[in-house]
DNA sequence: TAGTCGTGGGA
DNA sequence: TTCCCAAGACT
């Protein structure tokens, strides 16, 4: 059915793919795992730049992530987001010690793992002959298909539709640079795209699919920062709830505080913007903390908001 | 199933 | 500025 568009897309992927990606240097999966995982919902550059090479000079095995502690994990991955996902990074690490399993069964057992990233270490890191799912190759079977709405299992079974079994693993990655090079979300360059004779979007506009959901507002929510100093030393908590669950921070409150702000900031996170607005005291505190030095914050893992509510006070 | 979970790139 | 959205998982 696909035959000439499978032909297309391999001579494609030959000259056009992004052979040069580090996680497509190597047969190991450790640190293909660790770049599916980092890549979810995050760009390439973004892993590329900051993310990727410093997380595998610090853990180098999969042991030596299993061996680490918590702390230092998150701390290599502060300023990345999710956290949710390092922490499950470290314990997947901990239940495989020497090596990830290769099945797709076995990997989605795996905290952090779901069907899309199973797929994909299965796919790339084994050579499993199973199609990935992505946020690249979502939009390729809308448009190609012709769908502007879909379920998972809709995808899915799009995506054995397309899949290239004769070449797995070239198709595989070929699909992820066709999504990130041509076929994008707001810009498509159809002409030089191999599905170009059987994509059903290309027949209309491909920029119409899949249908865009609009989205909703999110609400501004405000919080009190007071960063307590006492003897060079700031009050600090360890998260434990589900949000930033065990990232280091200063001390919150809802209520507006006592004390003269020494300004104010804003973090954008998904679900919700936050205002908040920071103070210095010298006063005592009532919550259980931790007394920490300026040089030992540098070691603790702090969110995007604690980090420039802390940059306040040392300009 | 819809909400929760971070941050930054790029238009 | 404001918005979308990026190799999703979990509840």
């Amino acid at each position: 059915m696909f035959k000439q568009a499978h032909k297309n897309l391999q001579q494609w992927y030959r000259e056009n793919g992004r052979h040069e990606l580090p996680w497509r240097q190597t047969n190991d999966a450790y640190p293909i795992w660790v770049s599916e995982i980092m890549l979810q919902q995050t760009q390439v550059k973004t892993i590329l730049e900051r993310f990727y090479f410093p997380f595998l000079k610090k853990f180098p095995t999969l042991q030596d992530l299993a061996n680490a502690r918590e702390d230092e994990v998150l701390k290599q991955w502060e300023g990345l987001g999710y956290y949710t996902r390092a922490r499950n990074l470290h314990k997947t690490a901990q239940i495989c010690q020497n090596k990830l399993p290769e099945t797709v069964s076995e990997l989605v057992a795996l905290p952090g793992i779901g069907q899309s990233t199973a797929h994909a270490v299965a796919a790339f890191a084994y050579k499993t002959p199973v199609p990935i799912m992505d946020a690249n190759v979502k939009r390729i079977l809308y448009r190609v298909f012709g769908v502007k709405k879909a379920n998972d299992k809709a995808l899915w079974q799009m995506a054995y539709k397309l899949f290239d079994e004769e070449h797995p693993f070239e198709y595989n990655q070929a699909m992820m640079d066709i999504g990130s090079l041509l076929c994008q979300a707001k810009q498509t360059d159809c002409d030089n795209c191999p599905f170009s004779d059987v994509c059903k979007a290309k027949l209309d506009d491909p920029l119409l699919y899949p249908e865009k959901k609009r989205k909703k507002r999110v609400p501004i929510r405000s919080k009190h920062i007071v960063i307590h100093e006492h003897n060079n030393k700031f009050a600090l908590r360890q998260r434990e709830t589900r949000f930033l669950n065990g990232m280091w921070g200063f001390i919150e409150h809802d209520e507006e505080q006592e004390l003269e702000p020494i300004g104010t900031i804003k973090q954008l996170y998904s679900h919700f913007h936050l205002h908040a607005t920071i103070y210095h005291s010298t006063s005592v505190v009532e919550e259980e903390v931790v007394w920490y030095s300026k040089k030992e914050i540098e070691t603790l893992a702090l969110s995007g908001a604690d980090h420039k509510a802390f940059a306040l006070l040392k300009t």
